[in-house]
RNA sequence: GUCCCUAUCGUCUAGAGGCCUAGGACAAUACCCUUUCACGGUAUGAACCGGGGUUCGAAUCCCCGUGGGGACGCCA
């Protein structure tokens, strides 16, 4: 049997990092078994969909890498579809018209509540043998009601949670189309996951309630009932749920905060799932690792610092090319101008090491694109007159240099130290302070030397 | 209200009845490295929700509480 799985999001908003995992869990599943991984839009809410909405969680998608083999399905395009399938289950009776209004159902939920009850559709118009069923109104377009299983029980194998089980009586006579003639969720979900051959269903564990109605539908279309497994939901940093209101950010939102991608995936991908002690690994490995069994039944609640030490890992082990590529992107879009400057490949080097994202790599390049000026206070604490009269002679002392390297540089550095008869901290940091307007950098002679001389004593001079 | 799911350090988690004096990672703290800030290294503190069972033995199995989450739409 080959594994098809499915990602079917609705397009009413970005693709938030809920979303993006469960996508990816979907996606991996699929390609740990060599199996189709499908891109389904659910966009039957003709109100909430947007055109924008489908473009945004592509977008998302394929900043994270997580390729389709087939789709985009859309459902608005399989009404037909639908219709027929809702035409054979009135024909053999798995479905029914109902004609009672939205006021008589409102009044019917609003006294169940009242009683306490759970609120549910008291089958009025299910058809029974030997019943008499209401005289049909006039002036009134029915809904169609999938005639669920009065007694029994409904249970599966959740991959996740393990055995659920739901007795029928639990489960009213839901809607399968609406007035207008359009079919609802749990049955176009239904149907979907019939024709594409769906073989297991990876989605959040909000479908939980919805999964016992969607098997009898299974059931009674004599449909093959797939595999579930339901993933707890992401909880935000400060434990509450995620939501547009609250913490729920776009996927390429992390692109923007200067996150790589591979550090995301590798977040989410732990983020319910474990593989032992195993903390950092690419997706070729997990694609290798991941199953079912090992994705934590409850919620998990997101964690920014590890994100971001994770993102650190990755940018260290990251091409320079690459991050150049990404911090230059950054400083044109901030409209520095990078065209005059040099050895930015080896700025690079001296600071992959030690920031946490692209922005501030970006960050750290900017003073060796332009000069960037401390502010005042940092100029007032820094650049005291004793730290001036050494700088002066720091910038005789390189003067003289003639062979622009950091051992030379360094040599340089300390003579004026000792002349002074100072620390050197004394003189490195107002140094920082002139060269790139702040008081911590790495190592001073390094800076120095891809800095460049023409570069350094202009800025020396401008002080 | 009813039904469903869930519960190990602050956080993500390992843990399939004895390997648990509960392991790893992030974060925290201390020290080392260092001309600064980081990085890195070393070390320390930190958890099995409560109560009952089952068993020679329970973090692991069962039940009851409690906490958290979800669902109960002509939304998806």
């Amino acid at each position: 049997m080959t594994v098809r799985t499915r990602f079917a999001p609705s397009p009413t908003g970005f693709l938030h990092i809920g979303g993006a995992r469960t996508a990816l869990f979907s996606w991996a599943y699929a390609r740990r078994h060599g199996g189709q991984f499908i891109l389904r839009i659910e966009d039957t809410d003709v109100a909430r969909s947007t055109p924008e909405a489908v473009q945004a969680i592509i977008d998302g998608m394929n900043w994270l890498g997580l390729s389709h083999d087939e789709g985009p399905f859309y459902q608005m395009q399989r009404m037909d579809r639908y219709k027929e399938v809702i035409q054979q289950m009135l024909a053999n009776g798995t479905a029914y018209y109902c004609y009672t209004s939205k006021e008589e159902l409102d009044a019917l939920r609003a006294k169940q509540e009242a009683k306490k009850e759970k609120p549910r559709y008291d089958g009025r118009w299910r058809p029974e043998s030997g019943k008499q069923l209401p005289v049909i109104p006039a002036g009134i377009d029915p809904v169609v009601r999938f005639k669920n299983p009065a007694t029994g029980i409904v249970a599966w194998h959740d991959q996740v949670k393990g055995r659920i089980e739901i007795s029928n009586e639990e489960l009213d006579d839901f809607i399968i189309a609406r007035a207008d003639g359009t079919p609802t969720y749990n049955f176009c979900v239904v149907v979907d996951d019939w024709d594409m051959g769906i073989t297991h269903v990876i989605r959040g564990d909000d479908h939980v309630n919805n999964t016992p109605r969607q098997i009898n539908v299974l059931a009674a279309l004599g449909a093959t009932v797939p595999l579930y497994a339901h993933l707890s939901m992401i909880l935000g940093d400060d434990g509450q749920k995620l939501s547009k209101r609250h913490g729920a950010v776009s996927v390429t939102q992390y692109d923007d905060d200067g996150y790589l991608p591979e550090a995301v995936l590798n977040y989410l991908a732990r983020l319910g799932w474990s593989h032992g002690d195993d903390e950092l690994f690419s997706m070729e490995q997990f694609v290798q690792w991941f199953d079912l069994d090992h994705i934590t039944a409850s919620a998990a609640q997101f964690n920014t610092e590890k994100l971001n030490w994770l993102n650190a890992q990755y940018i260290k082990q990251a091409d320079n090319a690459r991050l150049l590529n990404e911090a230059l992107k950054r400083l044109n879009g901030q409209g520095v101008d990078t065209s005059k400057a040099q050895n930015l490949d080896r700025a690079i080097g001296l600071y992959k090491e030690r920031v946490t994202n692209l922005n501030e790599l970006a960050d750290a390049l900017h003073p060796f694109c332009v000069a960037v000026h401390a502010t005042e206070e940092v100029k007032a604490q820094h650049l005291t007159d004793a730290a001036k009269a050494a700088l002066a002679t720091l910038k005789e002392k390189l003067d003289a240099v003639t062979d622009w390297i950091a051992p030379n540089l360094n040599a340089a550095i300390k003579d004026t130290v000792a002349a002074h008869g100072v620390k050197m901290p004394a003189v490195a940091i107002p140094l920082r302070v002139v060269l790139l307007g702040q008081p911590q950098s790495p190592s001073i002679d390094q800076v120095l030397e891809v800095l460049g001389r023409e570069c350094v004593m202009a800025r020396l001079q401008a002080i």
